[in-house]
DNA sequence: GCTTTATTATGATATTAGTCATTTTTAAAA
DNA sequence: TTTTAAAAATGACTAATATCATAATAAAGC
């Protein structure tokens, strides 16, 4: 039995609920559900896209090479987020690749199934267009970040945002798993520097560190040290 | 004598060459043409615009401050760009500051009369789309660059950049001058290191300097720094 | 299980970039 | 023009971060 669109609880978390009864029948004759193993890339830069993925479960990192083939990741994305739309919607190549961070399901909906309601539905469109919007102040707010703060503190900000993002158990324990080369790779530094710092933190009783498993002790501690103070 | 946008060549370099006559006649009857001297501030980080500016004459710089007050330029604008729309299309606090790096002159146009052709010409408001979606990318851009790319490099960027966006005239002299707080600001770096960045590219034959001018010597020597060749 | 490979961790060192102090130059104001 | 202030330039020094080498763990494959 072949879930349905209009029963869907993702769309709640995300811009497809201002689509009309008509167009989500649309796009649940049309999707496609699809499966993506940990580590699997879901599209890459410089190729196109023909829809928008609509993530069903699980986390994902949107991330650039730059010109000696080192990673940037430049977005986190998890359950409930669209991806893909940039090309989609431009009809340009992809200018980043979206890898999944964990076994991943997500739907895919084809372009004009997107472009019909973004052209003649004022609702979904606004949406959409915040959405962009939003997306593009936190790149602005991340390029501020990257080239005023120092590691220390952006490392502190990425840990934070993780848990924001992703949760924590009540234990603190953040509940997205990142290597230590990614999690460089997202605060813009070496893969030993980023190791060094968290080391650092978990000998000043900010963190405390069980393999890939990172513990918040010191919250209040991790947002000083963010602010700079 | 009012001019009248309707017959204004300055919508053919952006999005509002997509308006209908309709359109463009209501927003000529309401738009409001501001001066602001080099040096002004358009609008701030934090304000809210009820507008969209459309830039006629003059450039832009559009920034940020992190929690030091240390300021971070994240954008620059000229002749044709749209400016404030995040804010204006939103409902949301401006994120960035605008401030004007020449005399400029731009020509306010109200909220509703951006919103309305949003909502309802499909031209217009997939044009408005493609242009956030450009804007996102090049933010991400910028992301990777500053985080993987040394001073060295992103000198070299911004110079390259600054030509092919400003241009430059016969003899090479780029024509648009920033202060070296500014170049530094852009590159995201100290003043000092930004100066002394340039005294080296000077010295190396790359360009040459005099006053606030940046004249480029050789293009392809700066194009190889870039990319870390 | 063992073996191999990848990841994480740490030390030593080099490089890059930032800060502070001072001088020179340029621009603005009186 | 002279005075004052601001911006640019440079030197000396410090701090931050990257790189390279190697060791310790952990994970994956056989």
């Amino acid at each position: 039995m072949m879930s349905r669109c209009e029963q869907c609880l993702i769309k709640e978390f995300n811009n497809l609920n201002a689509l009309s009864k008509e167009e989500l029948k649309q796009i649940s004759d049309s999707k496609d559900v699809h499966v993506f193993k940990k580590g699997e890339v879901i599209f890459s830069e410089g190729k196109f896209v023909s829809g928008v993925y609509c993530i069903k479960d699980g986390v994902c990192k949107s991330s650039q090479l730059n010109a000696n083939g080192k990673e940037q990741i430049v977005k986190f994305t998890k359950k409930g987020d669209l991806i893909g739309y940039q090309s989609a919607i431009t009809n340009e190549a992809n200018t980043i690749t979206v890898t999944a961070l964990s076994d991943v399901a997500a739907c895919f909906i084809p372009q004009e199934l997107i472009k019909k309601p973004l052209d003649e539905n004022a609702k979904f469109s606004t949406a959409m267009f915040k959405t962009v919007c939003s997306d593009l102040k936190e790149a602005n707010n991340a390029i501020t970040n990257i080239s005023t703060n120092t590691v220390h503190q952006r490392m502190a900000d990425l840990i934070l945002f993780l848990k924001d993002t992703y949760g924590a158990t009540d234990a603190g324990v953040i509940k997205i798993q990142l290597s230590r080369k990614e999690i460089a790779s997202s605060v813009g530094t070496a893969t030993e520097s980023a190791i060094r710092v968290l080391s650092t933190f978990k000998k000043d009783g900010l963190i405390d560190l069980t393999g890939k498993s990172i513990t918040i002790i010191d919250e209040e501690g991790l947002k000083r040290l963010a602010e700079g103070i």
